[in-house]
DNA sequence: GTGAATGCAAACTCTTTGCATGACT
DNA sequence: AGTCATGCAAAGAGTTTGCATTCAC
């Protein structure tokens, strides 16, 4: 937990940024790395947190990539096949997207319905408890989402508009 | 917490199901109860947890009910809207939709990857680290969402398939 | 050089909306 | 009786798929 969650050793010991990660990762797989996969990897990277597939498609073709938006599809069910992506649902119209760290960086969702924000936290009592909810049930996590809808401490917890 | 979250006491000390509380809700409201209306509600009741728009347009007409999905999918707005139905996204395709008891009756889902459950839970310490983990965040929750994806306690935690 | 990856466009699913008809209060 | 709710059909939004071409290895 020390490390900070962007960055792992690879065999030799060098630090690498998610996007290596991701590019290993595919390599490591057999698949290749076209213009697409590219360009949804770096969108990923610097998008942050819960992108949506059209955002990501915008912001590759803003840097220059020529890429379609069946080719951003494509490429997040593969990286999230892989492991290093995560599809999102914040109850919104369209699902989302974020990169997953590679030491298991992991984080919710707060949601205002004020200002729209998406905000991520991470918070390790709540991850507690999470597992220990689901052992109570006898429940086997694979994955867990937490979103909240509420109001963020910028707007406060003020009457609606 | 001594009631039974399905019930509760209206003001003559009369208990009150589910289906009766919303109907009450709507006409408290100022809104009528036509034949869709009706029917999703007891199609709500009757299917308990996290059911598609599609399965309560299903189940309304297979008891008699003569109502297109369109108004389904209204009547679950209103439903929605006047706090007495909650949209749930459990990371499928589709939203779906359950009945949320006069008393906050209040749930999460477990989905079960192998045999495709999905299970309600109640948790108090979860909700407890919920609330707690808000309020460091700053941020005033009105409405969250836990889902779990994994395996449950029938399909044991063995390799996929 | 070869098979995988991509772009484009069409197909698909889920959801919402417009409008005339019919129903609830 | 008047207004609101509903059904049907069409429109919309997001996502997936088919196929010919291009590109990474």
């Amino acid at each position: 937990m020390a490390t900070p969650a962007s960055l792992e050793e690879d065999s030799q010991g060098a630090a690498l940024a998610w996007p290596d990660h991701a590019r290993e990762v595919l390599a490591q797989n057999g698949y290749r790395l076209g213009g697409a996969r590219a360009a949804v990897i770096t969108a990923l990277a610097e998008h942050g947190c819960a992108a949506s597939a059209a955002e990501l498609h915008g912001a590759a073709r803003a840097e220059g990539a020529d890429l379609g938006l069946a080719s951003v599809y494509r490429a997040l069910e593969l990286l999230e096949e892989l492991g290093v992506a995560k599809r999102v649902e914040l109850g919104e119209r369209g699902a989302r997207f974020e990169a997953i760290g590679p030491l298991g960086d992991h984080h919710h969702h707060m949601v205002c319905e004020s200002c729209g924000t998406v905000e991520p936290f991470e918070d390790g009592d709540l991850e507690q408890a999470l597992t220990t909810a689901a052992q109570r049930q006898g429940f086997t996590p694979l994955a867990h989402e937490v979103v909240f809808q509420g109001r963020c401490g910028s707007c406060g917890p003020g009457e609606d508009a």
